[in-house]
DNA sequence: TTAAATTTGAAACTTAAATTTGAATTATGG
DNA sequence: CCATAATTCAAATTTAAGTTTCAAATTTAA
């Protein structure tokens, strides 16, 4: 069993676990890869999955963990006794966020694809992280919605907003081999912000658009 | 080796494996599923995968084949010789067609899971039939977006509107847990008229706002 | 009705992958 | 520097799942 002691090479095994197992389960999933393949990218011995983690189902559990706990949160803040910004910046920085997150270099490219495959087909015991983690972001996007469209909206008709707005910030991020071939040109992009531009510019659009009906 | 003959009984063996096939390929994913629980849940022999499909991948490719090959494609047609129905009408008949589609009795709820699947992790061979049944779709709302956005639109505009509205219905479609345990309301509702207007209002709000500017 | 072909069933076989084991190595604290 | 604990390694074991086999049952066609 793992000791406490965690000297350094221990570390190192440790991450480079975590580091392989990771791109290999967002190319395959969890069932298709297998172990052979995580130790033989991370030049490490078969053993050390059983000692560092127990088994393949641990170190899963380690690696969505791993890749939870580095989404960025960073909401526009603001001082307590000070007026929110303008919802429209508010909705900038959503949606900045959500689209920069997966491009950035702190995290890596296959972040992205392992929670796809999480929200596909979820696996046990992860659902509290993803609440955590998940829910400040769905309660973000209500209120901006919820300010733009008026006091007077309903509570059905903002929250169906903020699914349409969070929907189009999800369709570039957990961006499938199906868009990416409809699309090439779209997501080969060096530069996100065409995306995050439009993706403002519509949704703006939208909620006046309702407001005023 | 599968025979012409094609007697009433071994074809219900077939039909029913695929049936059996696609709930748990959707509820597991290819990999996780097991041709045993396959086989127990259809009430065959092991044998008969063997026998009508030869192996799980070939049973695999036919519940996909079934699942595609039953796609509604319902456009709103009109005769060559008259005008196109109003931009506003064929976006109403593609988001209906789209969202309807997941609860249409005629097609079990697992086609959608299943694709889902597919389009997390795609597996070879079935690039060809995603792109003849999903291309006409895309060259659809691609019209739309650009009647409604007029002329002077430019194509990357047209594009990204076209991934907005699609989304949105994508979101609705091939739901997730996540998006179920976020707004369960949304999702258990019996009727899907409220979220195929909101999406119609939504989208078409947010279209001619664009145009405006 | 019968012979040939098709389909199904139960069990055995094969393969591949996960896990365990125990020895060898490396690090740590006294 | 030694003793002890932690870690790594290569090989063996176990497990689980897909596939095959062949005999039995059923269907088809003459």
């Amino acid at each position: 069993m793992p000791n406490v002691k965690n000297n350094a090479a221990a570390q190192e095994t440790r991450r480079r676990l975590i580091e392989a197992a990771g791109e290999i389960f967002a190319e395959r999933g969890l069932h298709a890869a297998t172990t052979k393949e995580i130790t033989d990218r991370a030049g490490v011995n078969a053993a050390a999955i059983n000692y560092h983690f127990r088994d393949k189902f641990e170190l899963y559990a380690a690696v969505i963990r791993h890749a939870l706990s580095q989404a960025p949160v960073a909401f526009l803040t603001h001082a307590a006794d000070a007026p929110p910004p303008p919802p429209e910046d508010r909705l900038r920085a959503y949606v900045t966020n959500i689209l920069q997150d997966f491009r950035s270099s702190s995290r890596p490219a296959w972040h992205a694809t392992l929670i796809a495959h999480e929200l596909v087909q979820p696996t046990a015991a992860l659902q509290a992280v993803m609440e955590e983690l998940i829910r400040p972001w769905v309660d973000y996007i209500e209120g901006i919605v919820r300010d733009i469209l008026g006091p007077d909206a309903p509570r059905d008709q903002i929250i169906r907003a903020a699914m349409s707005v969070s929907s189009q910030c999800f369709l570039y991020r957990y961006k499938s081999q199906l868009t990416y071939w409809l699309y090439p040109q779209l997501l080969h992009e060096e530069n996100l912000q065409p995306g995050i531009d439009h993706i403002v510019a519509f949704s703006l659009a939208a909620l006046r658009g309702l407001r005023s009906q």
